[in-house]
RNA sequence: GGGUGUGUAGCUCAGUUGGUUAGAGUGUUCGGUUCACAUCCGAAAGGUCAUAGGUUCGAGUCCUAUCAUACCCACCA
């Protein structure tokens, strides 16, 4: 531990605006050299723990990264400071595809491809990648002030999670649930490697549909040009050269006749059969399909059924092969244009229409998916689903926002089988080894470990080329980072943990499978609560993406407004799941808010003395005292509410309202009274509560404003720290304790609100009397105090005791000033505005001004309006439905309401009748 | 084809067991050099809560349908 010496040093004078470059810059090393972010495996405590979704390591953070940090790192301090035991784990994946395709792109600006390295240098230019790249995220992480405990830091390619991998692999494998075999799947000719159906893009784009004839060959086995023969319909005419059948529906009339009779296929002249198949649908083209079971899913389950041929059409680069007769050789869509016209040529082509259908792309590079049957690994998923769907559905996995659930059941439960093989370099190579002998097993030892056959012992092994996809690894993340699958003390105190936090465009790719992975594998939940947040949308609501180019930096917005406002601004404008559009205007308005919280902590400062004994603050008995430390409590009640149940955004508005209308606006200017009081007692009381109330403020925000709210607290309680009363137990309000509420004082709320209504109604009626004056007299007219008479009824003794607050904060002369039970006649001069508030009257000769029939009908619409308001109430109570239903609370508040306008009717009538 | 959001002030959005007069920021207009803050303070205007039905004493909130819009899933070749 360092000492307390090496905390940042004071500055000399609070800036008169808030510079948040500076204070930015100087609490991170501290908190961090201090073991904050490092929690304890305290038995005492209970563990709070988020594993933070690691960034890929292929380039800088952007919003959604900085919206991600966000969320957890809230939830992190937030926790911290409520005595949980937090860990917030950090780490970084390697990226799988996307990590090779830099490296590639690269080695591209060189005229190098990966082969011309070779598999081991090019996987030694990756690492390099990798070693560059990484202190990049962990700087900008650190940037963003991600509380995050570095010594635990992980990378998805180290030891340890390898480890994890292999081990996982092999449980499945010998349990039988990874399996090899010949499927169909996507292939991108451009990075050369399979993709499972989530990595593929579905583009609907315009296109034709073909009409093609096959002829019949009659039972000679000679082609029946007399015959129709079938006509099928294609939008990818160049596949027929791989056709190994026709299938029609069972029960087309249509095409009754053809079922079980042979065609001609054009072009490479091969008989191929027709059969009957209910997965045809009648209502598409000609209700026949050409099937070509090497490159369609759907021919290829037919095909399966009827035992066709599969003839594989192309080279891993996307050129056809062999297979293609005279296209060999020839890219897709040159073959596709010399078939047609072939076809044409020879009398087949039928017509061509336009059409639009979906092509499917790599999600990566953009290139057109050709799908293809190959021999891959494969995840059995159903027996993973069924579990992980019942966690869910049990509760034991909850997502937030709820809505999630149901797309979650929908996926798991339409689940297919999932291809883990990706002909890539960069990965978890997979740990399977084939022996001369023709064995063939899995190990989760280190494959340099693994010298002979499992089964026989032969020396004469070599392991499988390919890598495992990315997810694989990830989704192994919430255990293979806490040593799994070794016990170790971090795992056993940290897993299962409490919240996974992630974009919801994740949800299957990742958080899917590490709901199943977690079960399978440590036989627990891997985390009790998943948050779903939305996507960081550029202003006009773009998706943000390099090749717009409207990609916002969140460094840059850091620099430029602060960490903390970004946070700010990043939650605050946002609910849970869903999308939100990001402008510098947003973020300029939490900058403000930052501004506006140093400020009110200088005054403060300046203008209370350090609190030295006395009664605690809530023996307070001044008026605005004892209502903020009661609108306070509402808040901290409130906010740990909403926290609680993951209203971040909420809870960070509700407070920023707080602080800035309630305690800016309104009680600092209320205390100031108390704060410049001959009373020294008075002032010493009133400085307590005000920097009770500021200290717990500053406590609520710290986790969505650390920077700003460490620098001010510090400030709050003297740097050396000496430790007031408030500090006690802590060195940085990251290790101080999250608030408790006081009891609420609903007799103070009350008062101070009619003292506000009066305020705002002088504040209003004198702007009108302003704005309806003769131009020769506005200016006077507004500088100066004027004189009132309040008529305070019950409250009278209330209102004189705050009768300071009333004449500063509505600019009254206090001389002129005077608050009654009544009003004597003098104090209603004709000339005056009277305002009813509540059972108050407040009488304002403003004299010159008032135009006794404006006044006169002023009052007169006032009056419409109450008696409006009373007969609306009166109907409502009146109603057996309401008074019997709802609860007694709101038919209280409604009686409330109607004596109340009762009371005010009676005092403009008799105003009305005075004039 | 199936599913899920969104539609609230000029703009961007909150509004979580249905319950005071539907809120905020920003913009607009008017007024302010009160010794924390002009990155500020005080006020004003601005809403048939997409539309139409329904449930209820009571609906922005629940139900049904429609329209607009965004996204996700899916093997119509």
């Amino acid at each position: 531990m360092t000492d307390i010496q090496d905390k940042p040093t004071e500055n000399e004078a609070m800036a008169k605006a808030y510079s948040p470059q500076d204070v930015e810059a100087r609490w991170y090393d501290w908190w961090e050299a201090q073991g904050y972010f490092t929690p304890e495996r305290d038995p005492n405590k209970e563990p709070y723990t988020i594993i933070m979704p690691p960034p890929n390591v292929t380039g800088d953070l952007h919003m959604g990264h900085a919206l991600t940090n966000a969320v957890e790192d809230i939830l992190i301090r937030w926790k911290r400071m409520d005595g949980y035991s937090a860990l917030y784990l950090p780490g970084e994946d390697h990226a799988g595809i996307a990590g090779q395709n830099v490296v590639e792109k690269e080695l591209a600006k060189d005229e190098i491809s990966r082969h011309d390295l070779g598999r081991e240098k090019f996987l030694e230019r990756t690492w390099d990648w990798m070693n560059r790249y990484r202190p990049r995220m962990r700087y900008q992480l650190r940037r963003l002030g991600a509380s995050c405990d570095w010594s635990r830091e992980r990378f998805t390619m180290e030891p340890g999670p390898a480890r994890a991998v292999r081990t996982v692999f092999k449980h499945l494998y010998d349990k039988g649930l990874i399996y090899k075999g010949e499927r169909i799947i996507n292939w991108c000719p451009r990075c050369a490697t399979t993709l499972s159906d989530l990595e593929v893009e579905m583009e609907t784009e315009p296109g034709f549909l073909w009409t093609i004839r096959y002829p019949l060959i009659d039972s000679e086995g000679k082609v029946d040009l007399t015959h129709p023969g079938i006509v099928v319909a294609t939008t990818r005419p160049e596949t027929m050269l791989g056709d190994t059948g026709v299938a029609v529906h069972p029960d087309d009339p249509r095409w009754k006749d053809m079922i079980g009779k042979t065609v001609m296929l054009p072009i490479m002249n091969r008989p191929i059969p027709v059969v009957a198949d209910s997965a045809v649908e009648l209502d598409f083209g000609t209700g026949a399909v050409k099937l070509t079971p090497g490159h369609d899913p759907l021919d290829f389950e037919i095909g399966k059924r009827h035992n066709l041929p599969i003839i594989n059409l192309l080279n891993l680069d996307g050129t056809l092969n062999e297979n293609a007769g005279p296209y060999a050789g020839q890219t897709v869509n040159k073959a596709r244009k010399g078939v047609v016209d072939e076809l044409e040529g020879e009398g087949y082509l039928i017509k061509v229409e336009p059409h639009t259908h979906n092509v499917p792309h790599c999600e990566r590079c953009g290139t057109v998916v050709e799908p293809m049957v190959s021999d891959q690994w494969f995840v059995s998923m159903q027996p993973l689903a069924a579990p992980a769907i019942e966690a869910v559905r049990r509760g034991d996995v909850r997502i937030v926002p709820d809505r999630f659930t149901k797309v979650y059941f929908h996926w798991m439960e339409n689940i297919r089988d999932w291809p883990i093989s990706r002909q890539l370099w960069w990965g978890h190579r997979i740990p399977v080894w084939y022996c001369d002998n023709g064995h063939r097993f899995a190990s989760d030892e280190s494959p340099d470990a693994v010298t002979v056959c499992a089964e026989c012992g032969s020396p004469n092994i070599h392991q499988d080329p390919d890598v495992l996809d990315t997810w694989f690894s990830s989704g192994l993340w919430p255990f293979s980072t806490l040593g799994w699958p070794d016990k170790t003390p971090d795992y056993e105190y940290f897993y299962p943990t409490s919240v996974m936090e992630t974009g919801y465009d994740i949800l299957f790719f990742w958080v899917a499978r590490m709901i199943f992975q977690g079960i399978e594998n440590t036989g627990q939940v891997p985390f009790h609560t998943v948050y779903l947040h939305g996507l960081v949308r550029d202003e006009q609501g773009r998706k943000m993406s390099k090749s717009v180019g409207n990609v916002v930096d969140p460094l840059i917005m850091a620099d430029k407004y602060g960490s903390d406002a970004l946070r700010m601004a990043l939650i605050t404008n946002s609910s849970p799941g869903n999308d939100q559009k990001f402008s510098d205007g947003r973020i300029e308005q939490t900058a403000h808010f930052a501004n506006k919280l140093w400020n009110a902590t200088r005054f403060v400062l300046s203008s209370t003395g350090a609190p030295e004994g006395g009664a605690a603050p809530s023996q307070a008995h001044a008026l605005p005292d004892r209502w903020i430390l009661s609108r306070y409590s509402r808040i901290v009640e409130q906010t740990t509410r909403m926290l609680e149940d993951y209203q971040l955004g909420e809870a960070g508005k509700m407070l920023q309202e707080f602080v800035w209308s309630e305690f800016c606006d309104w009680y600092i200017e209320a205390a100031k009274g108390s704060l410049k009081s001959d009373s020294a007692e008075q002032r010493a009381e009133t400085s307590k509560v005000a920097r009770y109330v500021l200290d717990g403020i500053l406590r609520l925000l710290h986790p969505y404003m650390p920077f700003l709210t460490e620098e001010l607290w510090q400030n709050l309680h003297g740097w050396p720290s000496k430790d007031g009363e408030l500090a006690a137990s802590a060195k940085s309000i990251m290790m101080a304790a999250w608030p408790t509420p006081l009891a609420t004082d609903d007799e103070a709320e009350r008062d101070f609100n009619l003292i506000m209504e009066i305020i705002r109604e002088i504040r209003n009626a004198r702007a009108d009397a302003v704005r309806d004056a003769p131009e020769n007299i506005k200016k006077e007219m507004t500088g100066r105090r004027i004189e009132a008479h309040i008529a305070g009824g019950a409250r009278t003794a209330m209102l004189q005791q705050e009768a300071d607050t009333l004449a500063r904060l509505a600019r009254l002369d206090p001389t002129k000033l005077t608050i009654a039970e009544r009003l004597s006649e003098d104090e209603r001069p004709d000339k005056a505005t009277t305002l009813v508030v509540d059972e108050v009257e407040v009488v304002l000769p403003l004299a010159g001004l008032v135009d006794l029939g404006a006044e006169k009908k002023r009052l007169q619409t006032e009056a419409e309006q109450t008696e409006a308001e009373i007969e609306r109430t009166n109907a409502l109570l009146s109603n057996e439905g309401f008074v019997g239903r709802a609860p007694a609370q709101v038919v209280d508040r409604e009686r409330a309401k109607l004596a109340s306008a009762q009371e005010r009717l009676a005092k403009l009538h008799e105003r009305l009748g005075s004039l």
